[in-house]
DNA sequence: TATGAATGAGCCTTCATTCAT
DNA sequence: CATGAATGAAGGCTCATTCAT
């Protein structure tokens, strides 16, 4: 039902990103379930069957806002695992690219945290779940390289915690940049698990 | 409306808290909001008027999980704040007792974590965030004396992050207990930030 | 959730029982489609919540119009093919059950035919299908005894085509009675087809 | 709005009925308000621009739909009327005709039936009414020339119930004939109420 | 006291139709 | 001419809450 022919497609796509951001908005400011269709159309300027010409349902919102969090996330950080930088300098290089995409997706971080439950409840959404283990993966593999470790998945569990955490807090132009954050993270990474610690 | 003569009202509150645990529970698998009255009705065994002579609107049930879980472990950690042992200890304390309670209040946890743009954003929820707000200032506190920072808000941060983040993956009885989980989380502050770091 | 004490549940069944009448009445005149929950609303005199209290969908009144119309009249086919009547007296009486059936459920009736189209070709109203398809047997054993056909299939297919289009003109109280109509086909029937016929 | 110069005013109304007939088994196989635009766009392979083209609404298809059921029939049975054949053979030919109709206008024979009571009650459907109306009065001037009837209205509404149902069963090509059927159908009625018979 | 029928505003979604491009 | 994005009223349905019994 989206346009085919390639100039209508890209406006398309173009606008839809438009609403899903704005959407995310809305969600991450009033949660998924407290925000009515109508909020939505107020949001975005559109009305009912607008809106529905870019998304068969609500809730397809919440999973193109999923989808644009995750994927380009995953890819760089495939791309940062791929490189060949020394251990602790690709941990590092992560953690930052991690906080610069959150950064930059402050209201889907919000929306994806708030409906965690569902996402990793429900079999329909296991295309996102997916992702989400994909990149904590290489999270992980970056992570053994870089340190020694007791309990290496209690150190990942941290982190992935202290960074999920993180757009609870954080506003972008404040005293700490998503680079400082970032930095802070992996020192105190380091200072723990570092082959050079102690 | 709740009895007046003690001997009821023990019983009340006594029957009201398995109500209320239990609507925790369905909520943390479901979620508030994708909750119905009427799911809540089949978990407790009442009928629509029995559950409205414990709480007066859905709602209340959601303010009386926070209560729950934030009252003990107030008052814990004010104990543990106020005594006078050594920083670093301490700390692990606070924390121990914190990661305690959580494995006790998972569902309250869950609960408390996927509404908190409501909580952390509406007048009414006020008291709820005063709670927090003490609560993590007594961390604060805790943590200052224990270590020396560069940023001691960003270690406090990070703190709250992992912490936070445990319910959505810890399971009691599984290979890591709550104080394991604890003195993990500890051992990896003081190594970055303890005074005797380095 | 209906309810489960006998006394309640009756009241709940007699009332019900009136809903879906009125709803079929309405269907008659308006077509399914065509009828608004709006308009039952008003035709019952129900709120919406209320209407929902007795069905879960539109579409089980139109399944329930159908049960109550197919019912009885299976039942009493059952019977009348069952008893030892001689054969030309049994066709005469099971077509005069059917269209006193049909005379005290025109609307039903009339719903049931406007649905066809529906029943006949969608996988869950197999049920009502095979309801119509057990009292068609019935008929058609009953002819069989009753006459000698060249192709009794036609027969068939032309004594349910009389009756079903019955309800397209018939009116109560007319000059012609449920039972006249009934003898009318019966005759017509067994002058063309009947053993003692030419 | 259609063209006006014979050429394309011909390509125009021989697309516009491929439009119709197209529509005509969607309708039957779907039902006429369970079939959105959009199915009959897919269904014609035109955009809603396109099918706005050849009708005004949705409606319009419906009643030329029922034009072309009834025009031509219409036009042959008063063609047989006139003729001067033998009574019992001039009913014979109509119903003969009027089958063969029937099976070149199965699906707009089934929508017809579908949404007859639409048709016979709203005022703006009072032309295709006075079309049926017409088509009967011929039948009954027929049957009465060829029958002697106790009555006749009744065998009139008889027949009209076997030929009107003959869509739900009728399969082309099937064991039965369109003629077959037709003379199954006038055998049974002159056998009944034949001036021969008896 | 405890019940569950009833409320009714509000929910998400559909769809016949129009009209700027 | 043809397109398909946009409209917006209306659709069927849900659900927290109340209150007569």
């Amino acid at each position: 039902m989206p346009p085919t022919r390639p100039r209508l497609r890209a406006r398309y796509d173009r606008r839809r990103q438009a609403v899903v951001d704005a959407c995310a908005h809305v969600f991450a400011e009033r949660g998924y379930h407290a925000t009515s269709v109508a909020v939505l159309l107020q949001a975005t300027g559109l009305t009912a069957g607008g809106l529905y010409h870019y998304v068969a349902a609500k809730e397809d919102l919440l999973f193109l806002i999923c989808e644009e969090l995750m994927d380009p996330l995953l890819e760089r950080a495939q791309a940062i695992a791929a490189a060949d930088d020394p251990p602790e300098l690709a941990l590092r290089e992560l953690v930052r690219a991690w906080l610069e995409h959150i950064e930059h997706h402050l209201d889907h971080m919000r929306v994806f945290q708030q409906e965690r439950h569902v996402i990793e409840r429900e079999p329909r959404w296991a295309q996102v779940r997916e992702k989400r283990l994909a990149f904590e993966a290489i999270v992980d593999g970056v992570l053994e390289r870089a340190g020694q470790f007791e309990d290496r998945r209690l150190a990942l569990l941290a982190l992935l915690g202290m960074v999920n955490y993180t757009p609870m807090w954080f506003r972008p132009g404040g005293r700490l940049s998503a680079r400082a954050v970032a930095d802070g993270y992996t020192d105190q990474l380091l200072a723990a698990y570092g082959r050079s610690a102690r």
